[in-house]
DNA sequence: ACGTTGACCTGTGTGC
DNA sequence: TGCACACAGGTCAACG
């Protein structure tokens, strides 16, 4: 499921409910997504710790806890994260639940088998997680084309799975990096090496904008449409798709017709018309 | 080191 | 209708 504008709209919305909330129980209903430390030590970690801030780096959401730890999830394909209040019906799938101070509850759900959690020291962050090794944020202001040129200098694959590489660029996904090509008018399969710089700067450009409309629209609830805010409601962000899941449908923007592919293994969808 | 491929897991949509 | 079988927004390990 959920790429950068998908857990960007997640934290935000964490970040104005339960920051300051003391964590007062929590149920591991499915062990197997606690990724370290050990389930037990996982629960007795969590427990009556107070969280102080919502952050988010690539698709990690990282709690950080009153004692310094830091409470990490990631939802991979298909996970959610709900807010609710503690007497709300049961959900199916739900694998870890947090209830808080003020009988509100944070509730995990996966419907793949992948979102995983875990609870991590500051230096952990690093050694375990390998934070450091992520490449930059797109939507932070430090983003200018200049990095976004020096991240792709001497790479040589094609510039699909390379955007899609969360060590070179953190956040995109197969969703935003077939819309941000479609935008620039370059197709998957280009070799990055092949790229002129106004071509580079037509694909920095439109990286930043499908994010920040992503965002705006509050995600992309497409493929099973199980994407969800925090509140359980979808995005609108798949209404303004232009090419991805709309292969056989008139391209956007001329009189082609958008065409589904595979690129380094991944669904791809492009205008063969518009892009080259 | 880097680029490419397949495995991971399970519910759902598709096509026979 | 029923059933088998690809397939999914991500990541990681393994290979060349």
């Amino acid at each position: 499921m959920p790429e950068l504008p998908e857990v960007e709209t997640i934290r935000r919305d964490l970040q104005t409910e339960v920051v300051g909330r003391t964590i007062a129980a929590v149920f591991l209903q499915e062990p197997e997504i606690v990724k370290h430390p050990d389930p037990e030590a996982f629960l007795v970690g969590l427990r009556g710790k107070r969280i102080e801030s919502v952050d988010r780096q690539a698709k990690y959401l990282l709690f950080h806890l009153s004692d310094g730890y830091t409470w990490v999830v990631h939802l991979m394909l298909e996970g959610q994260m709900l807010y609710l209040p503690e007497d709300a019906n049961w959900l199916p799938e739900t694998k870890l639940t947090v209830s808080l101070d003020n009988g509100y509850q944070l509730r995990m759900r996966d419907f793949v088998g992948y979102a995983k959690t875990l609870l991590l020291r500051e230096d952990e962050l690093g050694s375990v997680l390998k934070l450091r090794l992520l490449g930059p944020e797109p939507i932070a202001p430090g983003f200018t084309f200049g990095v976004f040129r020096q991240r792709l200098n001497g790479r040589k694959g094609m510039i699909k799975p390379l955007l899609l590489n969360q060590q070179i660029i953190a956040g995109l996904g197969n969703i935003y990096v077939d819309e941000a090509l479609f935008l620039s008018g370059i197709h998957p399969g280009r070799k990055v090496t092949s790229l002129s710089d106004d071509e580079l700067h037509r694909l920095y450009e439109s990286i930043v904008q499908v994010l920040h409309d992503g965002i705006e629209h509050r995600g992309t609830s497409a493929v099973r449409g199980l994407y969800r805010d925090i509140f359980g409601k979808k995005g609108s962000h798949q209404e303004h798709l232009r090419v991805f899941r709309r292969q056989g449908e008139p391209c956007p923007s001329c009189e082609g017709v958008v065409e589904q592919i595979v690129v380094s293994g991944r669904q791809t969808f492009l205008c063969p018309c518009c892009q080259h």
